[in-house]
RNA sequence: UGGCCUAUGGUGUAAUUGGCAACACAGCUGGUUUUGGUCCAGUCGUUCUAGGUUCGAGUCCUAGUAGGCCAACCA
């Protein structure tokens, strides 16, 4: 038994540290904390398997923690969403918590800063407070209110919270250090008023606390010991602590806030106003288009839990600038895909193949594998017959040694089928290639056993027999943006670059074996990709999303030239 | 003119905490293959710069350079 040395991220470093220095294993506890404001991303997916995963790896519980503090902008209808997204990436939260819960508790404690002085009400206007607040460079100044009187505060809070005064009017500030050099500590604000039901708290509130109270209180009430956030959230340690160390007693866990780099996917958008566009401008068709970076898109697209989860795994974590391209997303989606997609043969682009000297009217049904790499995976029966389609790119009237596919006077197999010869073939008044005529040799039958069906031809194509086809929605993806970095440039709008070729619809002909597909089904039409079902499908009319393609080092050497 | 964070191959992360720079992806070469897929083998680095400490530095110190972040009644 050889026991590898597992590498750690630097936050696992921090935990081990941490359970060497007197944390014990039990009080492990992490947290998932979305504000339900919209529909989570691939970022998202990354804090998920992030904190879920360590809740895995140390058997520690994590909770679902809605951060609803701003009813301007949150939903229940995302809040659903939410839950959907994570459950479907596999993970389970211990429990499901929402910073509403704590609105008694929070408002009690800013009861108790009040009382010690430490928080009081301003009730000047928000330009006003923005220019007393100073620069990074210059000190801020005092608001005229910073010494209003105990009593005075208390009187004002209690008027805020039971809805006396308009917004705006008045906000509870903490009163900590106008001349930090950290701009955040700058009596920040606690509570502001807003006339908005809330979809939880409903009207019980019109005064809600901000993100800063609430998020490291909210972990101490739930006891997390690790809150791991992005970096931007890095100044925001100082008041998280500060916070902490007004309501903090001895005995109870003390959270840590940690933050790491926020992991960037090249050639995409995720935030929300980005997202928000490409759907109401119509770039896509809705939040859950294939093309978006959306959970619900990539669920759509065909992408599997594990693939995301295996991705986020091979990613990592660190606190450095990071561009990873998407590419080793579509690695994963392909890796997993290629272990469970049971193979079928589907043509996308048709020509026509007349075998000459097979019977008109006759057919017979070929042994196929479902999966060569998975001999469980089972057979299933593909019929053949006199008229076929294969790919237009398989065939050329003329082509060089290079050219492993179709052309006049060569041979090629049909996949799980016979050997067969072009002939010649037909063209329409444009000098299109509209039917190849061949000969089979029916020696060659895959299978066999026979001589001619042991002899290697050097290109083997997928096919479809054109009497049974299946006719099918195909919707093929490509990328969404034809820039790694479209939101990075200063003098582009990353609407520019927009790919106005990232979806085409075309019709496709499958093996009839796919008749009864469900949404959500994946296959691999072999020699072409992963494809999926769309939620659009019907049983008159199936739809497949290609979810990504086959590795293709035909593609490079043509590229080459 | 302030503060905080970061810097390792084309990309993303490691490096037993000061001891031969590793893994995955991408690339390139071959092999296998009834998918130009899969699989297998091989190949590809002056650790941002300059000093310093040390027998020994990717790791520690100093300075510099580059990039990111920091002032919303958002989270």
């Amino acid at each position: 038994m050889s026991e590898e040395r597992e590498s750690l991220n630097f936050l696992e470093h921090i935990i081990e540290e941490d359970l060497q220095t007197g944390y014990k294993k039990a009080q492990l506890r992490f947290r998932f904390p979305p504000e339900p404001n919209g529909y989570l991303h691939i970022g998202h997916a990354s804090s998920i398997c992030l904190n879920f995963g360590l809740g895995l790896r140390y058997g520690a519980p994590v909770n679902l923690r809605f951060d609803d503090t701003n009813p301007a902008k949150e939903e229940q209808e995302f809040v659903d969403a939410i839950k959907r997204d994570v459950e479907w990436l596999g993970y389970h939260w211990d429990t499901e918590r929402y910073a509403s819960d704590y609105f008694d508790q929070l408002y009690d404690w800013a009861v108790l800063l009040i009382k010690e002085g430490k928080a009081y009400i301003d009730s000047q206007s928000s330009e006003e407070m923005a220019t007393q607040k100073g620069t990074p460079t210059e000190a801020g100044s005092a608001s005229p209110f910073r010494n209003r009187a105990v009593e005075e505060n208390l009187e004002l809070f209690e008027s805020m919270k039971a809805g006396k005064f308009e917004e705006g009017t008045h906000v509870l500030r903490a009163k900590i250090d106008m001349s930090s050099s950290n701009m955040l500590m700058r009596d920040p604000i606690m509570y502001r008023i807003l006339h908005k039901a809330h979809h939880r708290t409903n009207t019980d509130w019109c005064i809600y606390p901000m993100y800063d109270w609430t998020h490291g209180e909210s972990d101490y009430i739930e006891q997390v010991s690790h809150s791991f956030c992005t970096l931007e959230f890095a100044m925001h340690r100082d008041l998280y602590d500060w916070f902490l160390d007004q309501v903090y007693e001895e005995n109870k866990m003390r959270p840590k806030q940690r933050e790491f780099a926020r992991r960037n996917l090249s050639h995409t958008v995720v935030s929300k106003r980005k997202l928000a566009k490409l759907v109401e401008s119509g770039v896509v068709s809705s939040w859950d288009d294939p093309r978006m970076p959306t959970i619900s898109g990539l669920r759509r697209r065909g992408y599997t839990p594990q693939s995301i989860r295996n991705f986020a795994d091979t990613i990592g974590i660190a606190k450095r600038e990071n561009l990873i391209d998407v590419s080793l997303l579509e690695f994963h989606v392909r890796d997993h895909l290629n272990k469970i997609a049971p193979r079928v043969m589907g043509v996308l682009n048709p020509l026509k193949v007349v075998l000459t000297n097979y019977p008109e009217g006759e057919e017979e049904w070929l042994e196929a594998e479902n999966n060569p790499g998975d001999e469980n995976a089972g057979s299933r029966k593909v019929p053949f017959s006199r008229e076929l389609y294969i790919e237009q790119e398989d065939f050329k009237e003329e082509a060089n040694r290079k050219f492993f596919r179709l052309k006049l006077g060569g041979e090629v197999r049909l996949k799980n089928g016979y050997i067969i010869k072009a002939d010649s073939c037909t063209k329409d008044t444009n000098g299109n290639i509209t039917e190849v005529q061949c000969t089979y040799d029916p020696k060659s039958k895959s299978g066999s056993g026979s001589e001619e069906s042991l002899r290697k031809v050097k290109g083997t194509l997928h096919w479809v027999s054109v009497k049974h086809a299946l006719e099918a929605e195909i919707r093929i993806y490509d990328r969404l943006f034809t820039d790694e970095s479209p939101d990075t440039h200063k003098d582009k709008d990353f609407i520019d670059f927009v790919n106005p070729e990232s979806l085409e619809v075309i019709t496709g002909y499958l093996e009839p074996s796919l008749k009864n597909v469900q949404i959500e089904d994946r296959v691999q039409f072999q020699r072409l990709g992963y494809f999926c079902v769309d939620p659009d499908s019907t049983a008159e009319k199936i739809v497949f999303n290609k979810t990504v393609g086959l590795r293709d080092t035909w593609a490079k050497i043509t590229e080459k030239g």
